[in-house]
DNA sequence: AGCACGCCGACT
DNA sequence: GTCGGCGTGCTC
């Protein structure tokens, strides 16, 4: 007798085999086995998927012969049905294949290794548990407010909202709730994500720092990209096997395999890098919230700035309107730190052209300067400028490769096309016309860091030594370890002031800033992107939650949020003067309601990548009209295809086509439909290079 | 997606 | 005579 077995592999959707292979065995695996299987002449991972079919026509054509499975993983408990069910689900709401997301869930190296080089690993003897070598932290008593929150944790079910600013001790609370769980169950584990990987160190810490003197060093492992294979396995398998009680993540943590899932903390809730931007597009956020309920789990999301989505989800009931389904449980309070900064807007319409620091704001920096404090500069824009220009037949640095202007890069004096990557010398000449007066226009981090040095060359610190200015963007932490040098720098003081893009306003901790200033945030006033105003105002909160977290700080005056801006008046930035992130987001909801944006309705995006312009949009409305009939009944809005907004990339021409719904079912229903259309459309259009279903995208 | 098969141009 | 370009088609 032998018996049928159907097996998820790595196979995109759009290969025509995105479901299980049926396979045959002579032995009934359990669902959630990893198998080795033949796949035309490769042998391939697989993951058990359903028990086996108890009749033999049942999953497979009778008239193939099916192929026998290789091998077992042997030494690995089968993954569980929570485990398959969370991937089949993320799989379908996203319109991917489940082989390619159970497949991409898994460490490679279980994919990688040979037979006989798992049979290794799996005997190498695991080492002793090391006894952990910090001293027992000092735990701080839960303030009065964190202890109502942890009070609610406990009586409620969840998903919580947990509002609370930059330094009200949302982290002590996930401490404490960790603490709790850890306690209640000797199998119960914990998940703990963060937006990006910059971050997982510091938080690291304090989990350890926390938790290993009781639990052992092992009981935390973390999972994100920078692993190397074999951390990654050996994490996976700690997490696998229960002895790690805490992961701590990015994204892809959502997927690690816990039998004892139990809590789930999402930081920074709001964050869009929790959303995937290639392969398959899902949002660990949502998906960790569908994991909690799947799995009983209670789900944190943690924010001072929540996404709108999440904000919405957690409103109070009101007259007839029943609340939403999070449980918003608000900290207003700043623990053990100063106040708030105080955020001063300058109107630049009243300023000199072309004035870049405003004499107050640069009188501001001078007296923080001297007296020893730090400044953070912020600026979205790295290079020098973000194009070069020439005066007499209005050549712009544009590159030949995609539709965008290369950025001019004073310091290795190239021209980089920050898209595709084509870097070029800056020619000495127009290359347009030879006039040799070509110059740049705009401001980049670059530049300013330059134009600063100049601006405050004549000023002294305490210590009589002139002032230092250090810039933090992509380009100056390109290199590893980097990033943590430079870091290391500010925290010890050698740092006067810090030019960056927003990747200085993250959650590092500058204990000695007392000045934030935001030089030109307009551009996410008016931009055509309706989340813009949401991440910018999210940006200047962080930026500001910067200033002014040493409370052993002796302070002259108060720590100070700068906004330099044309609108200073706009309602984003009265809001943000009163640190009152509901007022904004009441606002803002307001705005989408009435324009049925998200949350108040639901879109989806398909991407189409093309040689030509014309090829792409043929392909999207030819899928336009196909779906049509289903999109009318069904109510979903299917708008005309158009450019992206950056339409050329390194040659291929992009073109997009949003799918809108006041229904999220409905909306998934059309897609699961549509997407058959979409590859029958395929052979009638093959200069199509590829094309892209993206769920709930966050830019459009 | 891989990886074969397959049918036409420039080399040892 | 072969090496290799990438078009088309298949993988339980």
């Amino acid at each position: 007798m032998s018996y049928l077995i159907s097996v998820m592999l790595q196979t995109p959707a759009h290969s025509g085999i995105g479901g299980a292979l049926t396979y045959e065995s002579e032995v009934a695996h359990a669902p959630g086995t990893l198998v080795r299987v033949p796949l035309g002449n490769r042998e391939l991972l697989g993951v058990v998927w359903t028990a086996p079919p108890t009749s033999a026509e049942a999953a497979s054509p009778t008239s193939m012969q099916l192929r026998a499975i290789a091998s077992v993983l042997e030494g690995i408990a089968p993954l569980s049905a929570h485990w398959r069910q969370l991937v089949q689900f993320a799989a379908s709401y996203y319109q991917r294949s489940v082989g390619e997301v159970a497949l991409a869930a898994l460490p490679s190296q279980l994919r990688d290794l040979s037979t006989e080089q798992w049979a290794r690993r799996l005997k190498r003897k695991l080492k002793t548990v090391a006894a952990y070598e910090g001293a027992a932290p000092a735990i701080p008593t839960p303030t009065a407010e964190q202890a109502r929150v942890l009070a609610d944790i406990a009586a409620h079910k969840g998903p919580f909202l947990l509002f609370g600013n930059t330094g009200s001790g949302k982290t002590e609370v996930y401490l404490r709730a960790a603490q709790a769980v850890l306690e209640s169950d000797a199998h119960a584990q914990i998940l703990v994500m963060v937006p990006e990987i910059n971050l997982t160190p510091q938080l690291e810490e304090r989990f350890r720092a926390r938790f290993a003197p009781q639990w052992g060093t092992d009981c935390l492992v973390s999972m994100h990209s920078s692993l190397t294979p074999a951390q990654r396995l050996k994490n996976w398998l700690a997490a696998h096997s229960g002895e790690a009680r805490i992961v701590l993540g990015t994204r892809m943590a959502v997927f690690a395999s816990m039998p004892g899932l139990q809590l789930i903390v999402i930081d920074e809730e709001h964050d869009p890098s929790y959303k995937q931007q290639e392969g398959a597009r899902y949002s660990a956020r949502d998906l960790a919230v569908y994991r909690g309920q799947l799995e009983g789990a209670k789900v944190i999301l943690g924010s001072a700035t929540p996404s709108l989505e999440s904000w919405h989800h957690s409103r109070p009931a009101s007259g007839a309107e029943p609340a939403g389904r999070y449980l918003r449980l608000a900290m207003p309070s700043r623990v053990g730190q100063g106040a708030l900064p105080l955020v001063r807007r300058v109107d630049m319409n009243r300023q000199p052209y072309k004035t870049v620091f405003s004499n107050h704001l640069l009188d501001a920096m001078r007296e923080r300067v001297t007296r020893g404090e730090q400044i953070l500069v912020l600026l979205n824009r790295r290079g020098y400028a973000p194009v070069l220009h020439c005066h007499d037949c209005g050549w712009k640095s544009e590159c030949p490769h995609c539709s965008a202007f290369r950025v001019f890069h004073k310091l290795d004096r190239t021209l980089r096309c920050h898209h595709c990557g084509f870097t070029q010398p800056v020619p000495r000449a127009c290359p347009s016309c030879g006039n040799l007066d070509i110059s740049p226009l705009g401001r980049g981090t670059e530049q300013l860091e330059e134009h600063l040095a100049e601006l405050l060359a004549d000023v002294r610190r305490p210590d009589g030594q002139p002032i230092r200015i250090a810039r933090i963007d992509a380009d100056s932490t390109r290199l590893k370890g980097e990033l943590e040098r430079q870091l290391a720098e500010v925290h010890a003081g050698a740092v006067d002031v810090l030019v960056g893009t927003q990747m200085i306003a993250k959650g590092h901790d500058f204990r000695r800033v007392t000045l934030v200033a935001a030089l030109n945030p307009d551009g996410a006033l008016f931009s055509s992107d309706f989340r813009a105003p949401e991440r910018l105002f999210s940006l200047l909160m962080q930026a500001a939650g910067r200033a002014g977290r040493d409370a052993t700080m002796r302070m002259v005056s108060p720590c100070e949020m700068w906004v330099q801006s044309f609108h200073p008046m706009h309602p984003l930035f009265e809001a943000l003067k009163q640190h009152n992130y509901p007022a904004f987001a009441e606002q803002q909801l307001k705005e989408r309601e009435q324009a049925t944006l998200p949350p108040f309705s639901f879109q989806a995006l398909v991407r189409a990548e093309a040689r030509s312009q014309e090829a792409a949009q043929a392909f999207l409305n030819a899928a336009r009209d196909a779906g049509a009939a289903l999109a009318d009944e069904l109510l979903v809005d299917l708008y005309p295809a158009v450019p992206m907004t950056i339409q050329r990339v390194a040659n291929i021409e992009r073109a997009q086509m949003l799918i809108e719904c006041t229904s999220r079912k409905a909306l998934q229903h059309f897609l699961a439909h549509w997407q058959a259309d979409l590859h029958a459309m395929r052979s009638a259009h093959r200069q199509v290079i590829r094309w892209a279903v993206d769920v709930d995208p966050l830019a459009i």
